[in-house]
RNA sequence: GCCGGAUUAGCUCAGCUGGUAGAGCAGCGGUUUUGUAAACCGAAGGUCGCGGGUUCGAUCCCUGCAUCCGGCACCA
């Protein structure tokens, strides 16, 4: 006997083995045809897998959400049979569902094209039209070996000896098609709906290690329904137009060249926008009770010998090289680094006199401008630059101090992120490093110290297992830009590494020195790309307090050009950016041209204007016009304008 | 760094199977003085990313390099 519990409660008996598709069936016709997937107390398990047991079962229909997953795993393994039908020769590997879709690595010598995709997209279509059932085996690990030795997948038979002792391993067949897969999946090909599309191709390499041999990734998407991915496609289309290194071209913000690749060169109203974040910045540091330094650009390399930086990082890191004689000889010749890092700048500062237990903690921020030789593939816009400036901090404390030095970390920079409008972060934890400095003991302190703190801050994150720093376990603070793709931009990290290594100490009220732990933070990671994720998050369109120009001031004919300069004097006295556009244009095209610019707000001037001393106000994305008597609009955008949090 | 793709005027892009290039916008010169998202006319603008090769002839084919784009790896 197998009786089932539904989830309204009543409970179908049977007198064997049952599959929920026949449960469903006897439901009713229609969920039969809308049931992609069971879960058997709470375990996602395929329709067409007998249930032995008394369950609780669980439908998901199509229109469910949860159906998506399911669905771009089946996809993946549709794309795997018609690549391996198409291109014979080809090995699989994995093929996992992602966010908006799936993937599939293959190992072939030949390269793919993106012009294959029509073909395989259509032999898709051709394999979900078999509908051929996709059937659930369970295999030995021996047989799953030599089954794939003896097909030449090699990727395969290595991958099902690394699948821990004693777990079930099952092979799920579709028609002669079959793969090594933990499931669950569709009863039939036929079940996969239509609405997907290959999107691009990428190199990834085996198990995610370098030093294997790079596949071929070819990526889709794939939706419900055909509505649902036209709709996505159209939101990546609108999603591309706020792509921060168009908008920094089309609003004049940087550019970047060839000259000095991976450095930004910023033009006046991209460095206006920097400026605004670095004064904001400033602000609330200042109010957070930290103190602001300045350390050298070059340093000599036996600094970093010292921190550790050279012997894990040289590789990147720009060495200068300087002949002190000038004659060429070896023996006096010294490297010095462009720092990579502000943190054994700090720690010399640290050490200058004695530092008392009283003095802690310390807050020692910097605006630092590092750089780093970053490899050429890791390059991106704003995001991944060679040369940058961290907001960068450390405060020096005692272990007591961890916790609460935590969490107000981390409530400043809620509180900032909140002000520049990101209200969804993501946080992750990271753990020891494979490679890394510091005893298992200093690491299982740093890394409970840490977690302790930020589940006191009562911030919620995900582990992030051995991504941490070499010197310590980190929190990082992820935004995410226009097309999906997360940055890290906060961080804090706690170190007792560096300041043993650099011989940091002060004295505590025992007369004793002791080590001083190292919080290394920053709220916005670097400037450049914080400013990168803004644009993008803003498209462009900035609240006024960041806007580069925040009001336009338009003239109608050029009678009106006089009284123009003087409202312009007058925003500009009040704190106003502004730009003044009395050219020989028709009042129209210059609203178009401002509308394009993102210029919050317009003030146009025509005669009656300057007789009446009025504006007339235009808001960006808005087709209203307001008449302002001059002070009234002047002191409204002052208002606007203010800086949030502090002044 | 690795895999794939791209590189044509300031910008966005076109250029069929090899015969040294074209549009729109911007810029420049004129006309126009305009009431809330593109006035009109004109002239100009290019070592087709850089180097080598094949060819009578290369923007186009081959090759090396550089940069950029999409991933992967890396990210103190």
């Amino acid at each position: 006997m197998v009786a089932l519990t539904l989830p309204d409660g009543s409970v179908k008996s049977y007198d064997g083995p049952v599959t929920a598709q026949a449960v469903a069936e006897e439901i009713g016709p229609g969920l039969a045809k809308a049931a992609m997937l069971a879960k058997v107390d709470g375990v996602e398990w395929d329709l067409n897998r007998p249930i032995d047991h008394d369950a609780k079962l669980e439908l998901v229909r199509k229109q469910d959400e949860e159906s998506l997953e399911l669905i771009r795993h089946d996809a993946a393994h549709v794309l795997a049979m018609a690549v391996q039908e198409l291109f014979p020769g080809t090995q699989i590997t994995f093929g996992p569902a992602t966010e908006d879709g799936f993937y599939y690595d293959f190992h072939r010598d030949a390269p793919f094209s993106t012009e294959d995709f029509e073909a395989i997209e259509q032999r898709m279509r051709e394999i979900v039209d078999r509908d051929v059932p996709i059937e659930r085996e369970v295999w030995t690990r021996e047989q799953v070996a030599r089954f794939f030795e003896e097909k030449g997948e090699r990727f395969k038979a290595e991958w099902v000896w690394e699948l821990p002792e004693g777990e079930e391993i099952t092979m799920y067949r579709q028609g002669d098609w079959i793969d090594l897969c933990r499931g669950p999946h569709l009863p039939s090909t036929g079940k996969l709906p239509k609405a997907f599309k290959l999107m691009k191709l990428a190199g990834a390499y085996w198990r995610g290690d370098a030093s294997k041999p790079q596949l071929q990734r070819i990526y889709g998407t794939a939706w419900r329904d055909e509505k649902e991915l036209k709709a996505y496609l159209l939101r990546l289309e609108e999603a591309e137009k706020r792509d921060h290194r168009k908008l920094g071209r089309q609003l004049d913000l940087f550019h970047m060249q060839d000259e000095a690749q991976g450095s930004i060169f910023w033009h006046p109203k991209g460095w206006t926008l920097y400026r605004q974040a670095e004064r904001y910045m400033r602000a609330r540091l200042e109010e957070a009770g930290y103190v602001e330094v300045k350390t050298p650009q070059l340093v000599d390399r036996a600094l970093w010998e010292r921190s550790g930086h050279w012997d894990k990082f040289r590789e990147h890191m720009f060495i200068a090289e300087v002949d002190e004689g000038g004659d060429g000889r070896l023996e006096d010749t010294h490297h010095l680094a462009l720092k990579p890092m502000n943190c054994p700048g700090h720690v010399q500062v640290f050490k200058q006199g004695i530092k008392s237990y009283r003095d802690l903690p310390i807050r020692m921020a910097e605006f630092g401008a590092c750089h780093r030789y970053e490899p050429h593939g890791a390059l991106h816009g704003l995001m991944r630059v060679r040369s940058f400036v961290q907001d960068d901090a450390h405060i020096f404390c005692t272990e007591d101090q961890i916790e609460a030095e935590t969490k107000d970390f981390i409530d400043l920079l809620m509180s900032v992120y909140k002000d520049f409008g990101f209200e969804d972060v993501r946080i992750k934890f990271s753990d020891r490093p494979p490679v890394r400095s510091g005893t298992d003991a200093v690491w299982d302190k740093a890394e409970a110290a840490l977690k302790a703190a930020t589940e006191k801050a009562g911030a919620a994150y995900t582990l992030n297992p051995g991504e941490g720093a070499f010197y310590g376990p980190k929190l990082e603070f992820v935004l995410r830009d226009a097309i999906g793709r997360d940055w890290q931009c906060g961080t804090l990290q706690v170190d007792f590494v560096l300041p043993e290594r650099l011989d940091a100490t002060y004295m505590a009220d025992d007369g004793q020195r002791y080590r001083p732990v190292m919080l290394h933070r920053a709220i916005l990671g670097s400037f450049e790309r914080f400013i990168g994720i803004l644009i993008e998050q803003f498209a462009g369109k900035f609240p006024m307090w960041l806007a580069p120009v925040q009001v336009a001031i338009a003239t109608i004919t050029n009678e009106a050009d006089g009284y123009a300069e003087q409202v312009a004097a007058a925003c500009r006295k009040a704190g106003l950016r502004v730009e003044t556009d009395l050219r020989n244009e028709k009042i129209n095209f210059k609203i178009r041209e401002h509308s394009v610019a993102k210029t919050p707000a317009v003030f146009v001037v025509g005669a009656r204007e300057a007789a009446e001393g009025t504006v007339a106000v235009r808001r960006l994305g808005g087709k209203a016009q307001e008449i302002l008597a001059l002070d009234e609009a002047i002191s409204i955008l002052k208002q606007e304008a203010e800086t949030p949090g502090a002044a």
